[in-house]
DNA sequence: CACCCGTGGAC
DNA sequence: TGTCCAAGGGT
């Protein structure tokens, strides 16, 4: 084995993170679930979605029989809602196999997984070789190895892969991926790296420059448009007009108040209830709720919920959000 | 390669 | 309040 492995093994072992709820009595069923929720959300996040996703959908069979609006419910506020309907659609793969995939190729071949998540799988699951490169492996290996560029860029990129397959040893490689994310996401982190705790410490070309926060280069920014939506609040009695939203786009499968275009006529007569601003990863939404003065008849994929089913559906936190304060406000309850 | 896709924590 | 960014994947 590799010094640097030895050294990720040896540290993990000692310092690494050991009580993470994935970590308790691992399946393959445990791993995937954790790696999908993981994906670009924080750990803190992620364990009490984790902990009901469990309770609820035990293991792949639960997962598979499921409606597709109680697995939506279960991940409502996580974000990145694609990732549910990939885990479900994962689960019905895998089910229909008879049997949990266990190489890179038949891995990446299920919805959600790709080339990091098929890596973390095989090591996290089967303790095999599986090399993974997220944004704590980008991170240590560009302040280690003194990398240019910055993520995305597809030389980078490809560099990094090539020494994670490189590094990664043969033996062992569950603790070796466990302590490479400790190392990136107690350690060697964005902002404020401790270096002085660090195993890697005496060989990191980042650190011997004086240059740790340098690297990885930061990725060139961009201006975040901003765009204005349209929704709509209708009551009857103690019911709520939602609409279903696409299986694309933003807010995907999930329900909502009824988002009409800004030149749609039902606007022309309706009045102005309620404002808010939301920031997404790549843009800014502009939001205005509209009370339509004519009666509005629901339309397909729209339906009358009860104040007291929004508990149990899925919403966007910030609709989720806005309706929660009107009731309140409105005095209802 | 560029863009889309959410949310909340941390500073 | 603004900004970065977090166990990425899909198109």
């Amino acid at each position: 084995m590799n010094d640097f492995a030895q050294q990720v093994i040896d540290w993990q072992q000692q310092q690494g993170r050991h009580d993470l709820p994935w970590q308790q009595a691992i399946t393959p069923y445990k791993v995937l679930v954790s790696e999908l929720m993981l994906q670009q959300t924080q750990v803190s996040t992620v364990i009490p979605y984790f902990q009901r996703w469990l309770a609820r959908f035990p293991d792949v069979e639960t997962l598979a029989q499921a409606e597709q609006d109680e697995v939506m419910a279960l991940w409502q506020g996580l974000g990145y809602y694609a990732r549910a309907r990939n885990l479900h659609k994962a689960a019905k793969a895998i089910a229909e196999l008879g049997a949990f995939p266990s190489d890179l190729v038949s891995l990446q071949q299920i919805p959600g997984i790709g080339r990091y998540t098929a890596g973390a799988i095989l090591s996290f699951a089967y303790d095999a070789y599986g090399p993974i490169v997220d944004g704590n492996v980008r991170r240590l290996f560009c302040r280690y190895f003194a990398l240019e560029g910055h993520a995305g860029q597809s030389q980078l990129e490809k560099r990094l892969w090539q020494l994670a397959e490189q590094l990664t040893p043969a033996q062992n490689n569950r603790r070796f991926a466990q302590g490479l994310l400790d190392l990136g996401a107690t350690l060697c982190t964005a902002r404020k790296p401790d270096c002085e705790r660090c195993p890697l410490q005496a060989d990191c070309q980042a650190y011997r420059l004086q240059q740790v926060e340098h690297f990885p280069r930061p990725k060139p920014k961009k201006v975040k448009p901003s765009k204005e939506g349209h929704f709509l609040w209708v009551q009857q009695q103690d019911q709520l007009l939602l609409e279903q939203r696409p299986d694309s786009g933003i807010w995907s499968s999930l329900l909502a108040l009824p988002q009409v275009d800004p030149a749609d006529p039902v606007l022309q007569q309706a009045e102005s209830v309620g404002s808010f601003r939301h920031q997404f990863s790549h843009y800014q939404l502009e939001a205005t709720i509209w009370q339509p003065q004519q009666q509005v008849e629901e339309l397909a994929g729209q339906g009358w919920y009860h104040r007291r089913q929004l508990t149990e559906v899925a919403l966007p936190a910030p609709i989720r959000k806005w309706i929660e304060q009107q009731l309140k406000q409105s005095g209802v309850d």
